[in-house]
Parts: structure tokens; C-alpha cells; sequence
DNA sequence: CGAGGGTTTGAAGTGCATCAAATAGTGTGG
DNA sequence: CCACACTATTTGATGCACTTCAAACCCTCG
């Protein structure tokens, strides 16, 4: 529904970038170089756009497509920090991580995104008093994000977690009977979820006999979100929907 | 050794307000304004500051003893947040959540604090940018923490996660043996890591064994940092020292 | 059709939680 | 200074959840 909107049409280029909440507060002037050093791109799966501790000079809004976020470890193993789609912006934080990249970023399903230049959007938050405060907010909002992610991580048992990330899928104020699509591969959401990809079959299974759910391939079928929020929602701190989502206003 | 700057002598309150990070920024009218209203004051060990959802109208400037942020799940278990001391300032982000505490506060060891009114902070915020900068530095700090946070959890053992925690105690360019002191009950330890009493004590245990340091009730004595470095932070992403203090500057 | 992956299932192991009980430690009043 | 009460800590035994290794299945795409 949303590929006519991948033309490289610079009108809807500009339009995304002005629709995007964090850019709300922006000076005209900023809009417009920001706008003039945009490009849209597209990348094949596989790709990677950075790594780990690279000096940052771009940022991404993603307009399609899936991209894996995340760091590795020491000796190896690799966490995923998030898997973020249309309508994300990432890589902004590297201004305030002395102008590195605080994650690795892997396109994980083919995706179209805008690269923005990190420097326009670094002068005008230090000069644009409402930017910052747009991007205080933004950053609260991701605070608030990893809160819950630990909680869950550490009051959630697998299947609970499988619940509550499907109810982050589900439009909240969609009613009755609802078909959710997992967006990507079951092995990206179980390394989303921080968990294997065994233990995410096996869960899921668990969570289908327990809450009465039905799973046709990547298809979650549901009645009402009750069915999920009585299994999953008990082990955390706040009520559903504890997801907000960093959409546009 | 802090103890005599526990008086209350309004030039010292006035002294710790103004040499913290964060007012760095702060207009001589706005760090007027907040020294005005301040207010330094000491709890007892077991004082609830104020529940997760209640409305903010103070924040918490740290000088001395110990305070548990956490919160409470819906079916009634505990998740420790963060457990601070001196120089930290908690309750602030409040701000940026429509107001009301993000957490629980309670106090765990005698504390004295200075109680600092929120709107006042808020107002500058919203008006001085270079305020709102730090605010940001301050939060981006914050971001990291959590997403280490995030990847203690889930790839440290119990034991590893341990060390990680004595080395953040340890000045980082102390050299040669030292003694570290828990700062605080083990089993606050244990719940500060999101781990049982009983399972702190064997990963302890196991930690001792496995890495030749001496443990004797709260102190713990190293021969030198790779002792434990060696041994925790090759499931992490970032090198020691990974954590950052939010200190004075 | 067949190769290669993603996915499921099985079996066994590991780590942490839980329940229970023993022990150490701390502060109290006598 | 001691005995007591109470709590923190350790230790033991057991169970559950998730991981790991291995193999089967399935699905898709050349």
C-alpha cells in the first residue's frame, strides 16, 4: 500500500521529511538544507549501512522496508538493539555519542529510507531552541521504550514476550476479530525478542494453546486483544497499550 | 569523609546545586530561583518518596545514602530500576511524562537530599538552550546506560553481571590491589541486578573461585581490574570502563 | 526437481528460581 | 557484656525455562 509512495519523486521526499515529528519544530531554513542535502536511497537485504563506533556523517529516515540495529559483543554474539521500519529515524543519537554511531545497522528486508546530514540537524538543535525540546521528548520517549524493554526481558517469559510484541503490531483501536502479519522473519523477531529461534517455536506454540490465537504460517489470527492482554500484560507495569508509537502528528 | 558537608548551612546547598553538571547551564535568575525554593532534607531508611504515577512537583538532588527507583507490575512484583547516591538527581524526567513519576522512590540507606521544584526547571528548560542541551547530554548518558543495561541482561551470566558491578565502583585509574565496599545490603545488589538473594550468593561465590578474588562479608579485594575484566566484559559490547558517571565536571 | 534456507521437533544440559533450612550478623533490652 | 529476636546470608534440594545440539520437515526459488 505504501510502494506508490517509492518514486524518487522529490516533492514526496520533501513531503516525508516535513511530516516527520521531529522536524516539526524546524526553522524553514533548516527544512530547506536539510532538503537540499537529502537523497532518497534504496538497499538490497543484506546490506550494511554502518557499523558499531563508524564516525557518523548521515542519519536515515526510513520510508520501507526493515532495518536491524545492533552491537556485538566482545567475543562475538550479537544483540539486536531494534528493528525499525517506515516512518524510524536512526543514527541521530551518534550527535550526542561523540559523533559515533552507537549500533550497527544491517537492512534486513529491502528498504527505501532518506539520508539526511547529521551536521544540519546537530546546528540546529543547538540553535533551535523547539528542536531540542522536540528531540528532549523524543528521547524520553525512547527512555521510556527501554524501561519497559528490560522489564519485560526480566518479568516476561517467552511466550508473554511473543504476546506483548504482537500486541504492539495491532492498530490499538482496531475492534474485533484481526489478522496480524509478523513483518519480518521469525529468526529477526526472536533476536528481536532476545530469544532463540527454538524457544520462539516452541512459545509461540505455547501462547497459540493458552490463549487460543491461530497461526497460519507468518498470519496471527486473533478475536479481540483481550485474548493477549489477559496472558501477557499481568507481568508488567503498565497498562496496554504500553507502546506509543514515534509516529507522526 | 562526606559527612561534615551534611549540615545545613544553606551556602553549602547552594555550593552543590551549582557545581552539578546539569545546572552548568542554568542562568544566574534560573539557579536563584531553584536556590530559593530548595529545600535540604533527611529520611529515614524506608521513607517512600513518592509512587510510580504520582504527580511531580519536586525533583532529588543526592548528597549522601541511598535510593531505590522501581516499579511495580501489574500482578504485584518489584523491578528495580536504578538504586542511586550522592550527586545523582532523580525525579526530573517527570518533565517529559506528562508530569507524573516514572518510578517509585524509596529510600534504602539514611538520606539527605536537596528537594528542588520541578516547574523551575522546566521553565528554563523550555527557555535556555544551552539547558536543554545538557538536558539532552544528560538523557543520551542515560540512553547508553540502559542499552548496556539491556545487554548485561541478556548475555551476562549472574557472575559476569557481578563483576561488572564491582568494577563500576572502582576508580577507574586506581592502580594495583584495592578494597571495594558494596555500597549497600546484597541483597539489594541481587535486586539492583535483576537477580535472588540465593542466586547472588552462589554467583559470588562462583565469582571468587573463578577469578582469585577475597570476599569478607561487604568488602571485596582485587589485585588488579583485569581480574574482573577478564572475566565479565567479554559479553559486552563496550569496553571498560563501560560505564560513564554522570558527575560533576 | 533439488538445494538451501527457515522452521519445527526431540533430547539433553545449564542456569536461575524457588522452597526449605541452617548459619551468621545485628541491634535490643536486660 | 550477654541473651534474645530478628534479619541477612548461605547452603541444599528440586523444578522450570530457556539454550544447545541434532535431525526432520517444509517451503521456496532457481
Amino acid at each position: 500500500m505504501r510502494k506508490n509512495r517509492v518514486t524518487h519523486s522529490a516533492q514526496l521526499k520533501d513531503e516525508d521529511i516535513r511530516s516527520h515529528a521531529l522536524f516539526r519544530a524546524g526553522t524553514p531554513e533548516f527544512i530547506a538544507s536539510l532538503e537540499a542535502c537529502a537523497r532518497a536511497k534504496s538497499y538490497e537485504k543484506g546490506r550494511t549501512l554502518f557499523l558499531h563506533g563508524d564516525a557518523a556523517d548521515s542519519f536515515y529516515l526510513m520510508r520501507s522496508g526493515w532495518v536491524k540495529l545492533y552491537r556485538e559483543t566482545v567475543d562475538g554474539t550479537q544483540a539486536v538493539v531494534d528493528i525499525v521500519t517506515q516512518g524510524h529515524i536512526f543514527g541521530e543519537t551518534s550527535i550526542f555519542e561523540d559523533g559515533r554511531y552507537p549500533y550497527s545497522a544491517e537492512i534486513v528486508e529491502p528498504a527505501t529510507m532518506i539520508v539526511l546530514p547529521i551536521e544540519t540537524l546537530k546546528n540546529e538543535i543547538e540553535n533551535n531552541r523547539k528542536l531540542a525540546l522536540d528531540m528532549l521528548r523524543s528521547m524520553a520517549r525512547y527512555r521510556r521504550q527501554q524501561d519497559l524493554e528490560i522489564e519485560h526481558r526480566s518479568l516476561q517469559n517467552a511466550s508473554q514476550r511473543i504476546g506483548c510484541f504482537l500486541l504492539s503490531l495491532i492498530d490499538q483501536y482496531e475492534q474485533g476479530a484481526l489478522q496480524i502479519h509478523l513483518p519480518y522473519d521469525k529468526m529477526l523477531v526472536a533476536s528481536r525478542l532476545g530469544m532463540q529461534p527454538e524457544t520462539f517455536s516452541r512459545a509461540l506454540a505455547k501462547l497459540r494453546d493458552q490463549t487460543g490465537i491461530r497461526i497460519k504460517g507468518s498470519t496471527v489470527e486473533i478475536d479481540s486483544a483481550s485474548q493477549l492482554t489477559d496472558y501477557s500484560c499481568g507481568a508488567c507495569s503498565s497498562e496496554f497499550p504500553c507502546k506509543d508509537s514515534e509516529a507522526k502528528e
